[in-house]
RNA sequence: GGCCCGGUAGCUCAGUUGGUUAGAGCGCCAGCCUGUCACGCUGGAGGUCGAGAGUUCGAGCCUCUUCCGGGUCGCCA
């Protein structure tokens, strides 16, 4: 490792009982000052580490935390060592000193504890904030995490292409961000979704393996997981190749990141489930497989029941074992899925004897119990957890239910990683008012040729797939359609004209008109992974400079007010009442 | 846009049924302290209780309005 020399011999990690004796220059930033009379300790802090100075009290006075300061002394052994530290067997005795760059304003909040801190205050001194040792390993782990995908695909025969940050907007998907072009009035750019279209084009254009980490950018709202404006994907995209092809090239990358930066063994194949398989066993398209708890529909069972909330109603059934919970734990499932629009929560319990009591007991007739029992195999102290909804609704309910469930009986291993593919997404779906839709990406190969797609489009798989992580969709693929009259005949299907696909997507569609040889791909959430590998929740802090919930950033305070010429350049006239605002 | 939670000292929070001068820990300042490492001890400064209105003899606490932040639903093909 490079070390500047000037103001220093090393960094603050890494002196060692081997160095006593040396005459050294440290800087770095002041950490914490110790007073206990007659003798100062002051420990010195940069990105590599930490460095105990030693000094009479007369030789450090006016010294603040956070100043930045060049040090010179001598190593010394210590004589009261610190096992906690690297450098705890030694210290420097200070000779002099300079200080570099003074802290002289009262901090916002203390470093050491920043991660606690209201987040708005810490986005706002940001650049105090990644002082804290979890964001200085933070940014270097990114930065590993880029250097080894890249070496990755460079040694399978990828080529990183950047394609453009200025771009059309497209008519599907998210909501773009806009730029106004100052040389071609009243038309704008759009910030890319994704590279979608320029790697399927690089793929026309000969290019064999195409990657990039690319940034993407999409004008929706937040969430905790979900970064408001700007993300990065791993991009990537092969000719002549199949969804086999993909899932070999991605596991093999998915187990070197894990395995490198996590103690975890990765077992490759990855599980793989198919949408259809995964909807009904966990009503969700990304579950978390750390979560033994699998969702039954019991809609058939109670179809003639007296229990007014399951007349009508869609019924899904989860089995617990919940252990000795009181009246107050059940109270509490119930509540919250309330809070979350269901309708309530019923149960039974199974005692010793495996007799059902509590809860919806008194609705429950012999037949019931029996067709339970042959849809569930509930056990003594088992309790079988229902919720009922409309057809379309209930689904939601059954994986909140299932998620929680999983949560609060500590199903679930904190320290595992549960990979899984999720495979042969519908082609289409029945909309709102029960219409044939796409359901997912228009130009991935369906399934089937376009005779039997015609018969019954909605039975079609797409050669579409995603992979979950521990509950997270971490990446999302396809086997393109680079057929275009294939295309316009699916396009057809879904109600839309020829016209439809040549102009909403002319470059696509002219391009597969030269001879476009077959190809697949994926993308996968860089800050995903981030998250999965530092076990974090939020994905602003594995961001260095995120922006807030509502996507503005009160560090640069972006966005911002322009002045009037600005906006004349770029034939922009505000609205009245966003003007007065 | 809907729903939920929060806003009290620089930071993190407590604050009882509405009742005296609004508290704690950390940080900051001063003093003491020669082996600390979350140093310790003593003292001190520091408050528009997010803002506004209302109810009341009396509001940090109750009501309404509003601003700000977080989570979530919608949205994210």
């Amino acid at each position: 490792m490079i070390i500047t020399k000037n103001y220093r011999d090393v960094d603050c990690g890494s002196l060692r009982i081997s160095d006593v004796g040396k005459n050294i220059k440290l800087a770095g930033w002041v950490d914490t000052i110790r007073k206990l009379g007659g003798i100062t300790f002051i420990t010195l802090r940069d990105q590599y580490g930490i460095t105990q100075l030693v000094a009479s009290e007369s030789m450090v006075t006016n010294l603040n935390k956070e100043d930045v300061i060049s040090v010179s002394g001598k190593v010394l052994e210590r004589s009261s060592k610190n096992p906690n530290m690297p450098t705890g067997d030694i210290e420097i005795e200070v000779e002099s000193f300079e200080v570099l760059g003074k802290c002289d304003k009262e901090l916002p909040f203390e470093i050491k504890t920043s991660s606690t801190v209201n987040e708005d205050l810490r986005l706002k001194y940001r650049y105090l904030d990644l002082r804290s040792e979890y964001n200085q390993k933070m940014l270097k782990l990114r930065s590993d995490l880029m250097y080894f995908v890249r070496t990755y695909f460079n040694n399978l025969g990828f080529t990183e292409v950047q394609t453009p940050i200025l771009t059309a907007s497209s008519p599907e998907g998210a909501r773009d961000f806009l730029v106004p072009s100052r040389l071609n009035p009243g038309k704008f750019y759009a910030l890319p979704q994704a590279p979608q279209q320029f790697k399927q084009l690089l793929m026309t254009s000969g290019l064999d393996k195409y990657f990039q980490i690319a940034p993407c950018f999409r004008d929706e709202d937040a969430r905790a997981d979900r970064s408001p404006t700007e993300f990065y994907q791993i991009d990537m995209e092969m000719a002549f190749a199949t969804q086999e092809d993909i899932f070999s090239v991605m596991e093999g990358l998915f187990k070197g990141i894990f395995e490198k930066f996590t103690d975890q063994k990765v077992v490759t194949p990855f599980k793989r489930i198919k949408y259809e398989d995964a909807m009904r066993d966990y009503c969700s398209d990304k579950p978390d497989l750390r979560n033994p708890l699998k969702v039954v529909d019991v809609t058939e069972i109670f179809k003639d029941t007296e229990f007014n909330a399951f007349k009508g109603a869609t019924i899904k059934a989860i089995k617990a074992n919940c252990g000795e919970k009181g009246r107050k734990f059940y109270d509490g499932l119930t509540d919250f899925l309330k809070s979350r629009e269901a309708k309530g929560l019923a149960y039974v319990h199974v005692n010793q004897e495996g007799e059902f009591e509590t809860g919806i007991t008194k609705f429950m007739t012999e037949q019931n119990k029996t067709n339970l029992m042959n849809a569930l195999h509930f056990e003594p102290n088992d309790t079988i957890f229902f919720v009922a909804d409309s057809k379309d609704r209930v689904a939601k309910f059954a994986n909140i239910l299932r998620n929680e469930l999983g949560k609060k009986l500590g199903l679930i291993d904190e320290n595992a990683f549960a990979f899984c593919w999720v495979v042969d997404f519908p082609f289409y779906e029945l909309d709102d008012e029960g219409k044939i839709e796409f359901s997912h990406n228009p130009f991935s190969m369906p399934q089937a040729s376009i005779e039997e797609i015609e018969k019954d489009p909605l039975s079609v798989k797409a050669y579409q797939y995603d992979l979950v992580i521990n509950g997270y969709e971490s990446l999302s693929g396809a086997v393109r359609n680079h057929e275009p009259e294939m295309m316009v005949e699916l396009f057809k299907l879904a109600g839309y004209d020829k016209s439809v696909v040549e102009n909403k997507f002319p470059a696509l569609y002219n391009a597969f008109s030269y001879g476009a040889p077959p190809h697949a791909g994926s993308g996968a959430g860089f800050d995903r992974i981030m998250m999965l590998l530092t076990k974090n929740e939020f994905i602003r802090d594995v961001i260095a400079f995120p922006m807030n919930k509502n996507a503005c950033d009160p560090l640069t305070n972006a966005p911002t007010v322009v002045d009037e010429k600005a906006l004349k350049d770029i034939h922009i006239m505000l609205r009245p009442e966003v003007e007065n605002n």
